[in-house]
RNA sequence: GGCCCCAUCGUCUAGUCAGGCCUAGGACACCAGGUUUUCAUCCUGGCGACGGGGGUUCAAAUCCCCCUGGGGUCACCA
């Protein structure tokens, strides 16, 4: 049995969209667990809309998502180099010896010509192809012409009769080679395109599975023409369901974000997209929703991938962030939601080291009530203001109005507090307040509305003796005092 | 439009290949209760689907055909 090798081949002209993500942890998946290796090429065959700095956010972003390549531009390989560019000669060789054994054709109509033969055959509302216009030159013209100088492309020639693919998740698929043009293989420039080099260099690379996703499908008979044409054995392919956005189309920017990038920008946690981007076309067993990356690479075949497309919910997205959220330890959920913190600008690094304790015992309080770390900063704004000038929203100073001896009650309340035991946790401060309030013969919304107020501005949020703490009584007084005043 | 793919709750899906265990299971969302100092979490319950029509069969969500619907693709892009 031949080597199991997989690949993943994107080309660097924008952000990582996720579909590339799921398809690189698909195929990552089924090479990891079957001990096969994964391989990662870049497909820069368009030089213009190449770029390196897409290149370095691919690489940059499918490490940060976990998926290992064995053979890469960064990492090198026995197959090097991983860059398409860079493959160049190989690629001339197998060109001009395709057009040598006949399989493929000088092409010298000008761009313009094919520009008119389409234009023309969209008017007669035909399907716009290639006419065959030197399809059947004859070769001594075709050589004089090149050695003349003149331009051209080169054309595989497509025979008659029709191709199968035996596609692992779609089963057979035959396409009639009418509906096939003569495909373009290298340009007026001498560079080949796509289809060309996919196959090339997957033969070079001993690639023995290629999983991606729909869209290539009706390219698969070409590549398989190919490799029959350069007596090469074809790999296995399969097809992976698209991923939709709301309007049932292709996901793209129209409907969404579809970067990586959007997503950590935006405070997902790593575990949460890589689970949600697993169950985009595939599921563990019906029943588990979340599962970590291990058991994912368990459990995946390539088999039990879904044929239908898959509409990207952001609900269920959102709700796998929140789930993960709640899931992690304080420590380690700190430590994710530090940068956005100093992104806001409310401490520094060096703070945050400074206060370990304090700052997870802020970030404790947030973790059932943020579902994805950007929202961490706008809730515990209260805490990094001055104690005079706390921002109180509209729905919390509402509230605290409702209750007409709310200056008074807060007042009767300080005191109590300036004369609780300074060390009292706020546990047990919680549980003596209650006694007092009964005492007072007040309702709880009566005390807590205006104090929440004054302490944090908000109509809910964590535990008041909570924030007391994390206050610090002096300021929790101070703020007190001035709720008094401002909700006079 | 041609060709190709697809079709289970609004959405992600289990079940389909090996027809009966399916009066179709889970999750998100939504709705209603409960817990709670607020918000949130959490718990309980509810709503909700085999696109339509023909076959085959004792029996079809599962097999076959047609229709309908959705998508992909038709570049000297990948």
């Amino acid at each position: 049995m031949t080597d199991l090798r997989v690949r993943i081949a994107p080309s660097p002209t924008g952000a990582v969209h996720l579909g590339l993500c799921r398809t690189a942890l698909f195929n990552w998946a089924y090479a990891k667990k079957r001990g096969g290796k994964f391989i990662l090429r870049i497909e820069d065959t368009d030089r213009t809309r190449s770029t390196e700095e897409s290149e370095r956010a691919i690489v940059e972003g499918l490490r940060w998502l976990g998926v290992q390549w064995d053979e890469g531009p960064d990492v090198g390989g026995p197959h090097a180099p991983y860059r398409q560019s860079e493959r160049a000669e190989g690629h001339g060789k197998q060109a001009v010896s395709l057009l040598g054994s006949g399989h493929a054709y000088r092409c010298f109509c000008t761009p313009e010509r094919l520009a008119e033969v389409r234009e023309a055959q969209e008017a007669a509302k035909e399907t716009p192809r290639y006419d065959g216009h030197c399809r059947g030159m004859d070769g001594a013209e075709s050589q004089r012409r090149a050695d003349a100088g003149e331009p051209f492309a080169i054309r595989f020639l497509i025979p008659e009769g029709s191709t199968t693919i035996h596609d692992l998740v779609r089963g057979e698929v035959t396409f009639d080679h009418k509906e096939i043009d003569d495909w373009i293989m290298a340009r007026r420039d001498g560079t080949p395109t796509y289809n060309f080099v996919v196959v090339s260099d997957d033969v070079a690379m001993e690639i023995s599975h290629v999983f991606r996703g729909e869209e290539h499908l009706v390219n698969t008979p070409k590549q398989l023409l190919l490799y029959q044409a350069m007596g090469y054995e074809p790999p296995r392919f399969a097809h992976l369901p698209l991923m939709l956005g709301k309007d049932r189309k292709k996901l793209s920017k129209r409907s969404g974000d579809t970067s990586l990038g959007d997503y950590i920008a935006n405070g997902y946690p790593k575990a949460a997209i890589v689970n949600f981007l697993c169950l985009q076309g595939w599921a563990l067993d019906g029943e588990t929703e979340v599962f970590d990356v291990d058991t994912f690479v368990e459990h995946f075949d390539i088999e039990n991938v879904q044929k239908a497309g898959a509409v990207f919910d952001i609900d269920k997205f959102r709700w796998l962030s929140a789930d993960t959220i709640r899931r992690m330890d304080v420590a380690e959920l700190s430590q994710e939601v530090a940068p956005f913190v100093i992104q806001a600008g409310q401490m520094t690094a060096d703070e945050i080291a400074d206060r370990r304790d304090w700052f997870q015992r802020l970030v404790a309080g947030e973790q059932e009530r943020i579902d994805l770390f950007s929202e961490f900063p706008p809730r515990v704004r209260p805490f990094f203001e001055a104690d005079d000038a706390v921002t109180f929203e509209d729905q919390a100073e509402a509230g605290a109005r409702k209750h007409e001896g709310r200056v008074e009650t807060l007042g009767r309340f300080a005191d109590w507090l300036r004369g609780r035991d300074a060390s009292e946790s706020a546990e047990a401060m919680a549980a003596a307040v209650k006694d007092w309030v009964k005492e007072e013969g007040l309702k709880f919304p009566a005390l807590f509305q205006p104090l929440r107020c004054a302490l944090t501005g908000m109509a809910g949020g964590r535990d008041l003796f909570d924030c007391i703490e994390l206050l610090g009584r002096e300021s929790a007084l101070a703020r007190i005092e001035a709720g008094q005043k401002r909700l006079a």
